[in-house]
DNA sequence: AGCACGCCGACT
DNA sequence: GTCGGCGTGCTC
C-alpha cells in the first residue's frame, strides 16, 4: 500500500502538519512529491499537496482514508519546491501551505465547489407542486449542479432542496475546481483532399459564400483558426459553423497560450564586447557556473555601467551547459524595454511573469517553464519559484529594492529564497545594484550573514566614461531666508527653464501622492483622518475628495471643519497634484505628465506615460518613486527632487538607507547619453549624510556611518528584527495577548540563557520589547499593538516565535486576537 | 478554514 | 415540542 503524506489547504496553525491518506491503485502513477491532490478532511473534499510518502509501519490504517484525484497530470512542484517551502515556513513562521500556495500561479489556487445531484433512482417527488418540479427539473438527466448555481437560479428555494437532502432524494458532492481557464479557440479542420473534392462538386450552387470556403481550404488544407479563416475568406463565422452543421468541416476547440508580447518584434541581439571591468566583473560569475558550485556575488555597479550585458552573457553560459536561469526585477522595471532586451537575445526560450498579466497570461507563461519550453524566467518578486527542474543561476536586480519584500503572508524576502533556492541546487547567485542594501553589503565585506560568503565584484565606472552628473544640493531653509516661499527653488526653476529652452527633458521627484497631505482647521486644529484608520486623509484635487492611502476610503471634500463649522480650513503639505498645479503656473506651456498610483492604476497605463514622454509628448515627467528606477530616456538631462528628506522623519530605522538609495537611483536617470545631466536635490536637511552622500555618489562614505549606527543600535545587519503584530475590533484583548506574548519569549531567552541584543562585545543576545501600540495604531476597524523582537548571534529566533504562538494558541484563538509575525520586517510600520 | 456536534430561545 | 442560534473541537 502506498501512503503519500499530504498538506491539506487549510492555512493555519492546528493544521499545519501532514496528513496521512492511502493513494488508491489507479492514481499511484501520478502521485508524486509536489502533486497536488484532492482529499476528503473533515466531512469535505479539499486540496492539498503531497509532500512525502510514509512507511506503511508509522501509520494508523485505522483512520487511513484515500486520496479522490490528483490535479494535474504534470506536478505543479518540484520536490525541490517542496523542500524550499519548508524552509521558507520556518524561517518566516507561516503555515506550509501557504509557502507553497505562494509558488503558484493564482489560476491553480484551487476551490472546493458542492455539487447538488439526484440520488440514485429518485424521480420527482410525488407531493411535489409545480414550482417543486421546477426545481427538480434543474437536474435533467441525472446530472450534478454546483450548489451556488442553483441558489442563483431558486434564491428561496434553499430549504427544499435541504428537505431533498435529508429525505436522500438528492446527494451532495463536492469537487476541487481550478480557477484556470485555459484560453480555447475554434478551429475549423477540413476533411481530406477526396471529401473536399467531392463536397465542392456537390455544393448547393446557391450557398455560394459556404462554396468559397471550401474552395479557400482546398488550396490551404491545414487547420485554421475559425477567426482567421473568416477573414480570409470574407465570411462572417455564422457562415463556417453552418459548412460544421452539416459536417463539411470539423470545428475543435483548442487550447491556445495567451502570448502577451504576440505580434511583437523583437531585433535579436548577440553579445555585445565586454568593457574590461565587465569582463572582470563577469569572470568570476563564470568560474562558478562552470564549476558549478553554489556561490552568491554581490555586482555593485553604479547607474549606467552595464550590469544587464552582465546578466546576459551569464545566463547564456548557464543556458550552454543545459541549466535554467531566473531573473528577478522590481516590479517596477519589469518595463517592455527591460523585457525586450532578455527576448531579443534568447527570444522564445524567454518565459515573462509579472502582475500586469491577466490570471490567465501569468498560468501560460507558467506552464511554458513547468514543460520546459522555457529556459529563462524573467520576473517580479514570485518569479523566484518558476518551477524549473536544474537552476543553474539566479539574478536578482536591483536586490535592494523593497518590493522583494512580500507584505502579505507569507511575508518572504526574495532576496533570502533565492540565496537558499540556488544553495539547494548548486546554482550561483548575482545581487545587483548600483546601491547595495546594507545587509548585502555587510555581508560581502565581512563574510557574514548569508548561507554562504558574498563574493564583492564591483562596476565602478560608466559606460563609455559618461560622467555620473553634477549633483547640486539646496538648502529649502536658505530659500525661504531669501523671500522665495514657492516649491521650486531658484536653482531648480532656473534649470527648469533652461530644459525648455533647450528643448531637453527632465524628471521631477515628489514621494507623495495626492494633492496635499492633510487638512487642519486653522480655528480649532481639527485635522481630518479616516475613521477606520488613524491616519490623516490626503485631499486629491482632481476628485475634489479626501482619501485614506491605507484603506481606500474616501469622503467628500469639506467646505466647513466638521467640528466647529470655521471657515478656515485649509490644505498642508504638498502632494504630486499640487506640483503638477504649480509647473502650469510657473511655466506656462509646460507640458507635464504626472505618474503616481493615481494616475497608473489602468493596465498598460505605465506602459502609455513612459511612451508618451519617449516620444517628448513632455516635458517633464513627475511622479513618485516609480520614476526614480531604470528609467532610461536619452533626453533627460535634468532630474529634480522636491523634498529628498521626506521620508527621513519616518519611524523606521532604514529611513536613511531609503532616502540614499532613491536619490542615488533617481540621479542615475540624468544623462544617460551624449547629453550631460545635471541634478538639483531640495532639502530642509542639507546636512544630513543620506542626502550630502549622494553628492559625491559616495556610496562607501556613506556606508561606513550607516554601519556605524546600525552597531550601536544593534539594528541589520549587525541585530535582527521580528516584528509580531496583534489586531482586534478592541483594545483590551490586545494588551493581555502582547503582554502574554512577551512574557513568555522573555522566558525562554532567559532560560536559553541570553542577555540583551544592545550588549557590548559580540555574545548573542535579545530582547522582546512592547507590545506598543503600532505606527498606525488602527487599519479598517482594527486595532493594532506589536511586539518587536531584536536579536543577534545564531538564534533561530523564528523557531521560538513559532514555538511561543504555539503555546498561546487555544488562548489567541478563543480571544479573537489575529497575530501577524514578521521576520525582518522591511517597514517599521 | 469549515463542518459537525452540542446545548438554550422563538416559532409551528 | 422542533428549528436553528453560534460556542468548542477536530480534521489522516
Amino acid at each position: 500500500m502506498i501512503i503519500a503524506r499530504v498538506i491539506v489547504d487549510v492555512p493555519t496553525r492546528e493544521t499545519d502538519r501532514p496528513f496521512d491518506y492511502e493513494v488508491p491503485e489507479r492514481l499511484a502513477a501520478w502521485t508524486e512529491i509536489g502533486s497536488r491532490v484532492a482529499v476528503p478532511f473533515g466531512g469535505r473534499t479539499l486540496q492539498g499537496f503531497v509532500v512525502g510518502f510514509a512507511p506503511e509501519a508509522e501509520v494508523d490504517r485505522s483512520r487511513l482514508k484515500s486520496l479522490t484525484d490528483v490535479l494535474d497530470a504534470l506536478p505543479p512542484l518540484t520536490p525541490e519546491l517542496v523542500e524550499l517551502g519548508v524552509w521558507m515556513s520556518r524561517r518566516w513562521v507561516c503555515p506550509l501551505v501557504v509557502a507553497l500556495q505562494a509558488m503558484l500561479p493564482a489560476a491553480l489556487k484551487g476551490r472546493t465547489e458542492k455539487y447538488i445531484a439526484p440520488a440514485e433512482g429518485a424521480e420527482v417527488p410525488p407531493d411535489a407542486d409545480e414550482s417543486e418540479a421546477a426545481v427538480w427539473q434543474a437536474f435533467r438527466r441525472g446530472s450534478a449542479v454546483k450548489w451556488s448555481s442553483l441558489l442563483q437560479q431558486f434564491p428561496d428555494r434553499g430549504p427544499l432542496l435541504k428537505r431533498w437532502l435529508k429525505e436522500g432524494r438528492l446527494t451532495e458532492l463536492q469537487k476541487v475546481e481550478d480557477r484556470l481557464s485555459v484560453k480555447t479557440v475554434p478551429v475549423v479542420y477540413p476533411p481530406d483532399s477526396d471529401k473536399l473534392d467531392e463536397l465542392l462538386r456537390e455544393f448547393p450552387a446557391r450557398a455560394r459564400k459556404q462554396r468559397d470556403v471550401l474552395a479557400y481550404l482546398a488550396e490551404h488544407p491545414e487547420p485554421i483558426a475559425l477567426a482567421a479563416l473568416a477573414e480570409a475568406t470574407d465570411v462572417s463565422a455564422q457562415v463556417i459553423r453552418a459548412l460544421a452543421d452539416r459536417g463539411s468541416v470539423e470545428i475543435r476547440q483548442v487550447t491556445e497560450d495567451r502570448d502577451p508580447y504576440q505580434g511583437r518584434e523583437f531585433a535579436a541581439s548577440s553579445p555585445l564586447a565586454l568593457t574590461p571591468a565587465q569582463q572582470a566583473a563577469l569572470d568570476p560569475i563564470a568560474s562558478s557556473l562552470a564549476s558549478r558550485e553554489h556561490r552568491v556575488f554581490l555586482l555593485h555597479g553604479v547607474t549606467g555601467s552595464g550590469k544587464t550585458e552582465i546578466y546576459l552573457q551569464a545566463i547564456q553560459m548557464c543556458l550552454s551547459q543545459g541549466r535554467e536561469a531566473i531573473v528577478l526585477v522590481p516590479e517596477i522595471a519589469l518595463t517592455p524595454q527591460m523585457v525586450d532586451r532578455f527576448k531579443s537575445r534568447f527570444g522564445a526560450r524567454v518565459a515573462v511573469l509579472h502582475s500586469r498579466l491577466s490570471q490567465g497570461e501569468r498560468y501560460d507563461e507558467w506552464r511554458k517553464i513547468r514543460e520546459g519550453r522555457a529556459q529563462v524566467a524573467v520576473g517580479a518578486r514570485s518569479a523566484v519559484f518558476a518551477p524549473f527542474a536544474k537552476i543553474g543561476l539566479i539574478v536578482i536586480d536591483e536586490e535592494h529594492e523593497t518590493s522583494y519584500k512580500q507584505e502579505e503572508s507569507p511575508k518572504y524576502h526574495a532576496r533570502d529564497v533565492a540565496a537558499e533556492r540556488a544553495r539547494l541546487s548548486g546554482a550561483a547567485v548575482v545581487f545587483g545594484s548600483a546601491t547595495p542594501s546594507l545587509e548585502s553589503y555587510a555581508a560581502a565585506a565581512d563574510g557574514e550573514g548569508y548561507a554562504g560568503d558574498i563574493t564583492y565584484v564591483a562596476l565602478p565606472e560608466r559606460v563609455g566614461d559618461r560622467p555620473l552628473p553634477a549633483v547640486r544640493i539646496v538648502d529649502m531653509r536658505e530659500e525661504l531666508r531669501l523671500g522665495n516661499r514657492a516649491m521650486f527653488s531658484g536653482a531648480l526653476k532656473q534649470a527648469l527653464e533652461e530644459r525648455l529652452r533647450r528643448e531637453e527633458q527632465a524628471v521631477l521627484l515628489l514621494n507623495r501622492r495626492g494633492y496635499s497631505t492633510f487638512v487642519m482647521c486653522r480655528s480649532c486644529g481639527y485635522t481630518c483622518s479616516c475613521p477606520h484608520c488613524d491616519i490623516a486623509l490626503t485631499y486629491h484635487r482632481g476628485s475634489r475628495n479626501l482619501r485614506c492611502h491605507y484603506c481606500g476610503y474616501a469622503e467628500a471634500e469639506p467646505e466647513t471643519c466638521p467640528s466647529c463649522q470655521s471657515k478656515h480650513i485649509r490644505f498642508f503639505g504638498t502632494g504630486t497634484q499640487k506640483v503638477e498645479e504649480a509647473l502650469a503656473e510657473t511655466f506656462p506651456g509646460i507640458r507635464v505628465i504626472r505618474m503616481d498610483v493615481d494616475t497608473t492604476t489602468e493596465k498598460g497605463s505605465h506602459e502609455k506615460w513612459l511612451t508618451m514622454f519617449r516620444e517628448r509628448k513632455a516635458d517633464v515627467l513627475l511622479g513618485t518613486q516609480m520614476v526614480a528606477k531604470g528609467l532610461d530616456f536619452p533626453r533627460v538631462t535634468l532630474v529634480g527632487v522636491l523634498a529628498a528628506d521626506a521620508a527621513l522623519r519616518l519611524p523606521d530605522f532604514r529611513a536613511a538607507e531609503r532616502t540614499f538609495q532613491l536619490l542615488t537611483q533617481v540621479a542615475g536617470r540624468a544623462g544617460r547619453h551624449e547629453l550631460p545631466g545635471e541634478v538639483v536635490i531640495q532639502t530642509y536637511d542639507p546636512e544630513h549624510f543620506s542626502v550630502a552622500s549622494v553628492q559625491g555618489h559616495d556610496y562607501k562614505g556613506f556606508v561606513r556611518q550607516e554601519l556605524h549606527t546600525r552597531r550601536l543600535l544593534g539594528y541589520p545587519p549587525y541585530g535582527r528584527l521580528i516584528s509580531v503584530t496583534f489586531t482586534h475590533e478592541s483594545v483590551p484583548m490586545l494588551l493581555s495577548t502582547g503582554e502574554m506574548f512577551a512574557r513568555l519569549m522573555r522566558e525562554r531567552a532567559a532560560s536559553m540563557g541570553l542577555g540583551s541584543a544592545a550588549q557590548p562585545g559580540d555574545r548573542p543576545g535579545m530582547d522582546v520589547l512592547g507590545p506598543v501600540p503600532s505606527p498606525i495604531p488602527r487599519l479598517k476597524d482594527r486595532y493594532r499593538f506589536q511586539c518587536m523582537v531584536k536579536y543577534r548571534g545564531e538564534i533561530d529566533a523564528s523557531a521560538m516565535t513559532a514555538r511561543v504562538l504555539q503555546e498561546m494558541g487555544d488562548n489567541a484563538k478563543r480571544s479573537g486576537v489575529q497575530i501577524g509575525v514578521d521576520v525582518d520586517p522591511q517597514m517599521m510600520l
